[in-house]
Order: structure tokens, then C-alpha cells, then sequence
DNA sequence: ACCCATTGTGTACGATGTTCACATTTGGAG
DNA sequence: CTCCAAATGTGAACATCGTACACAATGGGT
């Protein structure tokens, strides 16, 4: 059953009208499922119902598709670490408060990690820089990107009396690295396959590290 | 000037001798250069000087030699974390020299990570279980994986009293996390193209971090 | 109403992974 | 020593992929 996957089989216009969407929407599929390398050009342009040099009036390169899926993806992620702090519970300590919303950037981080390893791995691979990611393809609904989303956290602990100012610099770096390596080796590193309770119990005695030693 | 590379041209013999190794050799270079990407079968066998098919008597498929390559790449890194060890000054103090150790860990992983990006991808593209890769292949010239270099150094650590022994289970996740994370971030994140002194620096952060917080 | 920039098509080329049938060599068993 | 079977390398072939080039359809601005 190889040839037959043509979900999108044909349309009567002569343009598309969204092709560029369509193929990153695609694209986002197809990593969803393999990660980066599973984003291959022909299959989006099938998907989308189009020959595959019609990618090229939107894309110089199979890397610029890549790249603007890799975007999306980090979107995604941003969107959920938004979402798990949603979820807190209100609470009137405001240094309870910054300290949570700081915890739940790491565990937003992890969760997406753990449940779309595919998006998560294509979100990191060969993002341009990642600092210039003030690009607003890379943000979820509140406009901010998972770095933004970070640095905003960790301000929120300074204002919370909860750090030291003068250990504020560079902080978002110490925290990042924890969290992503903690990822890496849950996704394809020794800890994978790891019991879910187990994945959730390791990436909270990460970010009690990073507490302590921030 | 795409074509001429014929590196080795010819060989008179029909068979090669030691083709498996031939392959794994191109294979890490083909890797240093490229990451894990480039190390392309039938531009192994060409380095070889071999025909494609001859690789499938070796290796089953291009992901088994990738997956050879990637355990030879670990072994580098092993290496270069042994190096960072050895370069250390003799001390009398048997605490420090404990935390020396442990510290030389990181850092020469870190090192790896930033004088050799493309093997260091390599080592770590879906290396299989590495919690198994007590396979001797990743093991360096003591016969350690960088996994259990990082093992017996927390062990020193308890030794020397720097670590309560109630801490030490699972330890070697937290500090793997943090370095292995930055090490990302420095070879294709937002810290890619820093200053190498700066590297150091940031490196030498986050193994305080990790003392501070394990 | 007519251009022409935009967008999609068709065909084609080189490279890659992989398979199948075949050739060459080597190491033992007789 | 001979000879045969297992091991190893070769050749031709196929599907798929990224990409380039020439061409066709469309539709908005003058």
C-alpha cells in the first residue's frame, strides 16, 4: 500500500490559493511522525495535491521548507509551555507564583518533548540562530518564543526576590541547558522508553537543580 | 572539482582485507566533516574503492554502519575525556583531586562537543540504548564509555565526602542533562559561533551549576 | 481588453539506498 | 594436492529524492 496515499487527490482550480501553508502544514505531518528527515519535499507537494516543482515558487530549497516547518514547530512548543502555565492554580504568594511559572516553562518544555518527539527534534535541528528567534514564526499566542517564554520566567524569580540579580545574566542558558539535555536523553538518549510517572519524576529533579544551582 | 576524488583508486587484490574497518574509517570522516548526515554508503565504498553493494556484506543496511560510525565517534569523545583527566596537576588533596576529575568530565566532553561538532552528532544520532552502550566499541583507551567515565567520578565525589551518598542515585542524569544540553545549545543553538574563551567560560558555569545543584 | 508577473506542470538529470544474479577468491575436507 | 562451498566483491537495475529548465495557465493592473 504505497502508491495509493493521495489524501488530497485533486482540485478543479488551476492555483491552490494557500500552497505555501499547505506544504508547511504537510511538512508538519510528516515531522510529527519522523522528525526532520521525514520531511521530504516530494511527499509534501503529494499531500498538497501538486507537482513537485510547485514547492519551489515558495521555497528556494527543501531547506527552506524545513526551516519554515521547523518554525511552526517551535511555535507548538511554545503554545504548550503557555498551556501548562495555564494550568496553575491561582494562588496569592507572589513568589509561590513566579517560582511555579518558572517551573512550568522546564515542564511545558519536557511534556512537548516526551508527547512530539518528532516536532520537538525538528524544532531544534539547525534552527538559523536560535537568538534572532524573536521571529514571530517561532512564537506561540502570547507572542513570545520558548527563549522569550524562559527569560520572562526567570525575571519574574529576580522580582520575586527568589535570585539573585547579579546571577540573572546568562541564567537563561544555565536553565536551557539543563531542561534541553534532559530532553535529548529522553527522546533518543539512555532514557528513553522511560516509564512516564519516571519521565515526569526526572525532569522535576532537574529543574530542582536548576533551582538550586541557578 | 566534484568528480576526481578517487582517494584511493585501485586496490589489486579482489578482496580488500579489512573492508569493514575501511568503512567505519570513511564513515567517521565523511561524519567529522558533514554529522551524521553525510556519512553517505556509497560514498563510503568509494573511499574505499569498492564497489556499493560490497558494504552489504558487512553491514545490513546504511543505518548499520551509521550506527557503527556513531559508536566510533563515542570512543572519540571517551578519549577526549580521558585526555582532559590525565592533563591534570597531581594533588595531595585527595578532595580536590576528586572534584578535578569530575570536573575534567564535563569539560572535555564540552571540548569534544566544540573541536569535533560533526563526530559529536554523530555520536549521539539514535545511538540505539546508550544505557547498554557498555558495548565496548563506544569505550575509550580505559575501556569506559563516556557514560561510565561520568559514573566513577560521582563515585569519587562520594568518596571524598562532596556528595551525600543519598544524592548519588541518578546523579549521573543530572549532570549528563546539563552538559550534553549546553553542549546542543553551543554546536547548532543560539550559543553556536561563540567566542571559544567565552565557551569556556559558559561551560565552566554550568558545571558549577551542576555541583551547586546536584 | 490586453499584457505580463505569478504560479503550477512536464520532463529530465544525477545521486542515493537497495536488490538480484553473477564472478572471484580463500580455507579446509577429502 | 584437489576441489568445493562459504565468503566476499561486481554489475546492472529500480524506486525515490532534490532540483533545473522550458513551458502552460491564470488573473490583476493599465
Amino acid at each position: 500500500m504505497t502508491a495509493v496515499g493521495n489524501n488530497k487527490p485533486k482540485r478543479e482550480t488551476y492555483r491552490h490559493g494557500d500552497l505555501r501553508n499547505a506544504l508547511v502544514e504537510a511538512g508538519l505531518e510528516l515531522a510529527r511522525q519522523g522528525g526532520p528527515t521525514a520531511v521530504v519535499l516530494r511527499a509534501a507537494t503529494r499531500q498538497a495535491g501538486v507537482a513537485p516543482n510547485a514547492a519551489y515558487r515558495h521555497f528556494t530549497d527543501r531547506n527552506a521548507l524545513l526551516h519554515a516547518v521547523s518554525q511552526a514547530a517551535m511555535a507548538h512548543l511554545a503554545r504548550t509551555m503557555e498551556a501548562e502555565q495555564t494550568t496553575l492554580p491561582p494562588t496569592t504568594d507572589a513568589a509561590a507564583a513566579a517560582r511555579a511559572r518558572f517551573r512550568a516553562v522546564g515542564t511545558g518544555y519536557l511534556r512537548f518533548a516526551q508527547e512530539e518527539p518528532g516536532l520537538f527534534r525538528t524544532a531544534f535541528h539547525v534552527p538559523g540562530d536560535m537568538t534572532h528567534a524573536a521571529a514571530d514564526t517561532a512564537a506561540g499566542t502570547t507572542g513570545k518564543t520558548p527563549f522569550e517564554l524562559l527569560g520572562t520566567a526567570l525575571d519574574g524569580l529576580v522580582e520575586a526576590g527568589l535570585l539573585p540579580e547579579d546571577r540573572r545574566p546568562g541564567a537563561e542558558f544555565l536553565a536551557w541547558s539543563a531542561v534541553h539535555g534532559l530532553a535529548c536523553l529522553l527522546i533518543d538518549g539512555p532514557l528513553r522508553g522511560l516509564h512516564p510517572t519516571r519521565v515526569h519524576d526526572a525532569g522535576q529533579h532537574v529543574i530542582d537543580m536548576i533551582e538550586r544551582g541557578i
